[in-house]
Order: C-alpha cells, then structure tokens, then sequence
RNA sequence: GCCCUCGUAGCUCAGGGGAUAGAGCAUUGGCCUCCGGAGCCAUGUGCGCAGGUUCGAAUCCUGCCGAGGGCGCCA
C-alpha cells in the first residue's frame, strides 16, 4: 500500500532527525484541494509543541529527509501551510491502480474482507401484514437492501429478514374490516378503512370465519409487499413469522428467562421488566393485567431468537420507533446479551413533493401513497438512487417530478448516462475490433492526461468509500462517489478521445483499458445500491 | 418537561479535528465537421446563535433558538 509507504518515510525520517517523545500514529488524509497533492500529513503540526520544535520548521526538515531518497510512487514531498508534508504521486503510481481494477473486475472491485465472514442479520421493512407497502417502508427498504449488498462486499455473512407482525390487536381489526367489506359493512371502530380493503374483500372467499380472513389476509398482503419488494430487486432470506413464536412458546420461555435472571416483577396485576436496571428510563409492562402480551415481549423473543442465529443484529427502523431502543437492548442485556450487538438505525421521515407541492398523507383517511405507485411513476433505479443519495438521519424531500424526469438534473441519469457512454465507446472498438485487448498489450504510461489522472484517483478512491460506508452503514457515500466518478467520466469523454480524431493506435489502446477500469468502478458501485447500469439510455 | 435526529449557497444536499468549506440545480456567459450536447468549461452567495476544548472546530463539549419525531398495561 502506498500509504503505508508514506507513513513509514515519515516514521524514519522523525527517527532520523531524533524528535522525542514520537507520536504513536501517524495520521494521513487526502486534501479536498488537489493543488495540495494526493496524500497530506499533519504530523509536524501533532508532534512539534511536545517535541520542542516549530512545526514548519520541523515540517521542512522531515520533507529534506525524504527528498534525499524519494521512495518508489512518490513524484514529490512539499510543505505547505502552517507546516503540513504533502505528497504528489508519480503517474506510474495511478496506472498500478489501473492495474489493479483491471485484475479485481466488477465481481471483486472494492471487495474487503473486513467482516471475516461474521454473521450479520439485518431486519428491515417489517410492514404490518394489513395492507400494500407505501412510501413510508421506501426510504429503509431501499436503505437495508443497500447496506446489506455493502456489508457483503466488505465480508460479512449477511441475511435480510422481514418480521411479519401476524398476530395481535392490528390483525384482528384487519381481518374484521376486511369481513364486515365483504358483507357489506362498515368497517369497525379503528379498522382499516382504505380503498385497498374494499378490493381484497371481493377476492376473499365466501364465508370464513374470523380465524380464516386473518389467514387470507394475512397471506394476500404478504404477497402483495413481496412482489412490490421484487419491483425494486429486494429479496428477503427471511420472512420471520410473529405467531411461529407462540407456537414454538418462544415467548413464554423468554418470559422464564427473564424472570430466571430476576429481572422482572409483578404490579397491578401485570408483569414488568426491570428494563430501568440496564439503562432504560422507566421499567416497561411484558404481560398485561388481562393477561395479553405487549408488544415487547413476542419482540424480545423474536430478537432472543435472531440472537441465536447471528453474530450482530442490524435493525431499522422508521423515526417513530426510536423511543423503543433502550428497551429493547434492555430486555437483550437482561437476557445476557451484549447490547453492542444490536445495531438500531433509525430513519429519519421523507417528504415527498410533486408539482412543487407536498403530497399529504393521512393513514387514518385511506389516503397514501402506495410504494408500487412510486416505482411505477419513476421507475425502480431513480426510487432507489434517490432515497440512497442522501444520509438517512436527516430528513428528505423527494421531488417525484425530478426523479421521473430524464433531464441532467436526475443524479440517477448522470450517473447510468456515464456507463452508457463508456460502453457506446466500448461497442464502437469492438466493430472496428479494437477490443477486447489484453492490459500487457497496453502502454499504460500514455495516460497522462489530468482527465484520466482523475479518474486513476476517484477508482483508487472506492475501496475506502466502501470501507466507510460499511463502517457507517452509510450508502450515501457510495452514491456521492459515483456522482464524482460520473463527473469524471464525462470530462474524460469531453476532452479525451479516445477513437479517431488524430488519436494514435497505442493511445487509444491505453484508453481502452482506463475505460474499462471507469466502467468497472461505475458497475461496482451502482451494484452496490441495487441500481442498474444499462448500455443506452 | 425529558429523549432522538437535524439546522451548511436562492433550492436539494456532501463534508471520516485541518489549508481558500464543496457538488448538482437555478442565474449569467462560453464550447457541437468529431466515440451519444441527456455533455463540458467559466460565474456570485453560506456553516442558526453564544461560550468552551484544541496549534487548528462546520466537525468534539455545554447552553440557547428553530424544525421533525418519540415519551401507553397501542402496535
């Protein structure tokens, strides 16, 4: 790694020059301004106030050292500002990262192993079973399929699960609303009364009891979100069932187990978790006094249970239910797991905007917009780049308009436009059978140009990108490094031809082999957020 | 009242303690014999407020102001 050649220079050359104490690390970033070289170091500045020195003072000297013997990837070391060690790096350098990508291809571009194979499960969506997914399930179902395909690629074992919340008070209205459409009723007090339950009340069979309509509906809405999920290329491993953990008396052996760890009590009637003793603000009711359980409890077990099958738990959930974290690592602590290993994202609201207008929601007038109407109207690759393009904890207006419309201010058509002219150059050296080409048949060092320099740095560049985003469980990153990679690409085809035009055989041939590499990283990071990288737009 | 997330350009948003705070759109002006002009280049404005930590703060800490969400024996 070059970066560890750098660090290692500096190491030898604060060695040299007998600075004490020395700093334990040494800390390297990339500089927004480029003006200021590939790879800065800020270790003059961190180390000169202990070490008696002035830090540019102790800058240039350290850059003296290294300049008497420039190490091999390095064009140059300066010193900058108020004592910052810069380092530019040899084209040589970016034509090995060509290399590199070239050898990696889309299958294994950015590909870690970070994760060592450790099981992460990672439970989202988790829509009630009592009707069609609406645009309040996108932004986390966008957002858990995105950091799952992450966290794949940076080495962990991943399966995505979806809670099917199929038993309880919500059911029961449900399969009650839908009974009293199909004959003709009202719906009861706080049922369901949109225009959804009207139409799958005329397909349900005739004549089922209560028992039976919740099964049906049940069942209808499941397929129902499943094949929505399909629409935008979601696939779950697992549909995990609540009522299975009353059949299975997971929750009852839950219960036990808490009260075998003491961390319960009873009062007025009904059984409490001592949920305040691991950190929660107030102690939280497991067992009514009318003997049902909260809804905590068949989620207690639920996770006891994903905590038997995985490493680390991942759930996400929308802004509504953050309140509910502390007790749920509560109940996990109090059963003897480690809270840490429950990761809880929350998802902040998304405000959706057509024709410049807010578009109201009311659940309780019927009146939603439904996630298969979005995908319909936009299409599945502007639903999922939009939602990704921006950090989940802040919260997002999404213009309907922008995304459907197939303009240059669509990020999404910036972005699958820039694959689109990689591979039209593709197809045109392929007719004049120019490619494919081996790489060793290429002179990669004719690649100087700032535009392919650029695009040399951005590929260098998606290895971290992906680190960190799995890091942060943050697929907003990688949907800012494509923009970037975008951005280079199309001043690359502005200024760079790469067929014609007075361009030499071997030149062409070299870029051929950057254009390819560009198009890997495009593919790599568009697969990554589950968007697609058509050949023509 | 308490808890969570947020407040950055006219708008939508990036910004892993660093240098002159960045993109896209919008504005204005350039660039098409040429691999797709659905593009490229140039162009002004900004860190909610006040303290603190630090050689250095948009970033970390505290308080205040503002926005959204949550504080049930609902799910």
């Amino acid at each position: 790694m070059i970066t560890t050649t750098i660090t290692s220079s500096l190491r030898d050359a604060l060695e040299d020059l007998g600075v004490t104490p020395q700093p334990t690390v040494i800390n390297l970033e990339q500089p927004a301004n480029k003006g200021h070289g590939d790879w800065s170091s800020n270790i003059a500045m961190v180390t000169a106030k202990n070490a008696g020195w002035a830090p540019r003072e102790l800058a240039t000297e350290i850059t003296k050292k290294i300049n008497s013997a420039l190490p091999e990837g390095i064009e140059s070391v300066t010193v900058a500002g108020p004592g910052f060690i810069n380092f530019t790096l040899s084209p040589l350098w970016l034509h090995n990262v060509l290399l590199r990508v070239l050898e990696q291809g889309i299958t294994q571009f950015g590909q870690t192993d970070l994760g060592q194979g450790k099981k992460v499960n990672i439970e989202f969506v988790s829509a009630n079973p009592t009707g069609p997914l609406h645009a309040g399930h996108a932004r986390g179902a966008c957002y858990g399929d995105s950091i799952a395909n992450i966290l794949q690629a940076v080495g962990f074992d991943v399966e995505r699960e979806f809670y099917v919340n199929d038993r309880g008070l919500q059911m029961n209205l449900f399969a009650d609303s839908l009974l009293a459409r199909k004959a003709g009723d009202q719906v009861p007090e706080n049922g369901y009364g949109g225009a959804y339950v009207e139409e799958w009340a005329q397909k349900m069979p005739d004549g089922l009891s209560q028992e039976e309509a919740l099964s049906w509906g049940c069942e209808h809405a499941k397929e129902d979100q499943r094949k929505t999920l399909e629409m935008i290329g979601i696939v779950f491993d697992m549909w995990f069932s609540e009522s299975s953990l009353v059949d299975s008396d997971a929750i009852d052996h839950t219960i036990r187990a808490l009260e075998e760890k003491e961390a319960t009590y009873e009062k007025d009637g009904a059984k409490w978790l001592k949920s305040t003793d691991y950190g929660d603000d107030k102690d939280r009711v497991l067992v009514k006094s009318d003997g049902e359980y909260t809804y905590l409890t068949p989620d207690a077990a639920y996770h006891r249970d994903k905590f038997s099958r995985s490493d680390w738990l991942i759930n996400i959930w929308g802004a509504d239910h953050h309140g509910y974290i502390a007790r749920m690592k509560a109940a996990m602590e109090a059963l003897g797991h480690d809270p840490e290993q429950l990761t809880v994202t929350i998802t902040q609201l998304v405000k959706l905007v057509r024709g410049g207008h807010e578009v109201r929601l009311s659940k309780r007038h019927g009146e939603v917009i439904e996630l298969r109407e979005i995908v319909e109207e936009i299409g599945p690759d502007a639903t999922r780049f939009m939602y990704l393009l921006q950090s989940v904890d802040t919260k997002q207006t999404f213009d309907l308009d922008l995304a459907a419309s197939k303009v240059m201010e669509n990020p999404v058509f910036y972005v699958q436009m820039a694959h689109a002219r990689l591979r039209s150059i593709q197809a045109k050296a392929e007719t004049l059978e120019m490619w494919p080409l081996p790489v060793d048949n290429a002179n990669l060092s004719l690649l100087t140009h700032q535009r392919e320099l650029d695009l040399l740095r951005d590929l260098y560049n998606f290895a971290d990108v992906v680190q960190l985003s799995a890091r942060e469980l943050a697929p907003h990153k990688i949907a800012i490094w494509l923009r970037e990679l975008a951005t280079s690409v199309h001043g690359f085809y502005h200024d760079c031809y790469v067929i014609g035009d007075g361009v030499s055989q071997e030149l062409t041939n070299a870029r051929l082999q950057l254009v390819e590499a560009a198009r890997t990283g495009l593919v790599s990071g568009l697969n990554l957020l589950g968007v697609s990288a058509p050949n023509s737009m």
